[in-house]
DNA sequence: TCCTGATCTGGACAGCGTCAACAATCTGGA
DNA sequence: TCCAGATTGTTGACGCTGTCCAGATCAGGA
């Protein structure tokens, strides 16, 4: 199997379904996901207009892929500074912020993650799921150390998780619209977790 | 001046610019906002596809008519649900139930507020940020009688505001996604705030 | 009475997503 | 080696959209 036809022949492209992907993340660094064509995409990856009709179904799984693409960015952004933390409020006080600063940092693809026109949670296709559960997973075991210290003992894990997920996801989310601003909210995290280590 | 035409003539509508937010609000209750065409509205409402630009610049001046219209009953609910509790504590709690259950409650119009399409933070148009003042004011003022209260004394005002709000409007978004179911929600909320009134 | 401005209509245009038909190219087996 | 079928491109067409334009209709004041 060939990834990359040799044919100098331009009518194969080789590898379209990542070009198409690319092209549409580069539209996405400037628009939001509503705003982009397929059209404008095959343009950008020089190919017809009906190219992508045999990559994805339709402009919607584009963008599907778009998306899942920046849950699994989102995800291991967050793993890495977990790991990259000591202590149980550092590590969920870390794991905020990367959440935070990935939402900061690119705002249309942690909106295409959230948005229910193109990820919706049902989730009909089965690439999402295991980002989502692996996620979820996450938030656990971190919550689960964190009932150990002293002054979170005795919480129940599930609230607690479900209360962080709304704080970090609300800031993240204002942050990204530029209703609250990046400064404001790790401080606001912070105060909410406490102070120690 | 007449607000009604008295010819029988249906020529001119008479209150063109309310039946249209009328009809497109019906669309709404069943569509996100990225899927309401001009066309279809000015179908609902009995007149030419040309008509609705007489009342709105555009598409977009329409839906964010809708979206301060949203943005009002959001502060309202707010008021009428902290006007109704006593004691500070139970008072912030009610804030932030109101909140979250006008997300549950009209997912679509929620949404519609923090659309940055069409309700964009900077507000170029000036109907949206008297409201937006007067709900930072709302939750300044609870906020305040709340870190009078043991338990809370000491904190920040402004950084318990802000994660206040980043917390409930986390969870009004992900309930009204499907993230979060809303029985969850309130608990975890419970839970940040304290139990006691 | 007539004129002015506000309101509504129909026609037009380009851009879009998608379907259908066709062409070029690759692949694997005889 | 060569051919049949599957893949991956292409062009063309359709209906829908937002928006611009010119013209028709109506209300109220000079």
């Amino acid at each position: 199997m060939l990834l990359v036809s040799r044919s100098s022949s331009a009518y194969h492209h080789g590898n379209l379904q990542s070009a198409l992907e690319d092209a549409a993340l580069s539209l996405l660094e400037t628009q939001p996901a509503a705003r982009i064509s397929l059209r404008e995409v095959a343009r950008r990856a020089g190919v017809s207009h009906n190219a992508p009709y045999h990559h994805f179904g339709d402009r919607a799984a584009l963008l599907h892929a778009l998306g899942v693409r920046a849950m699994r960015e989102l995800l291991e952004a967050q793993e890495a500074a977990v790991e990259a933390a000591a202590g149980p409020v550092d590590r969920v006080r870390a794991l905020g912020a990367a959440y935070v600063g990935y939402a900061a940092d690119h705002p249309q693809s942690f909106a295409l993650v959230f948005d229910p026109e193109y990820c919706p949670p049902g989730d009909p296709a089965a690439d999402m799921a295991p980002l989502i559960t692996r996620n979820e997973e996450l938030l656990s075991r971190e919550v689960a150390a964190l009932v150990q210290v002293p002054g979170f003992v005795g919480r129940d894990p599930a609230a607690l998780a479900a209360a962080l997920w709304a704080t970090v996801h609300g800031m993240a989310e204002l942050v990204m619209l530029g209703h609250l601003p990046r400064e404001v909210a790790e401080p606001a995290l912070t105060a909410l977790v406490g102070g120690g280590s």
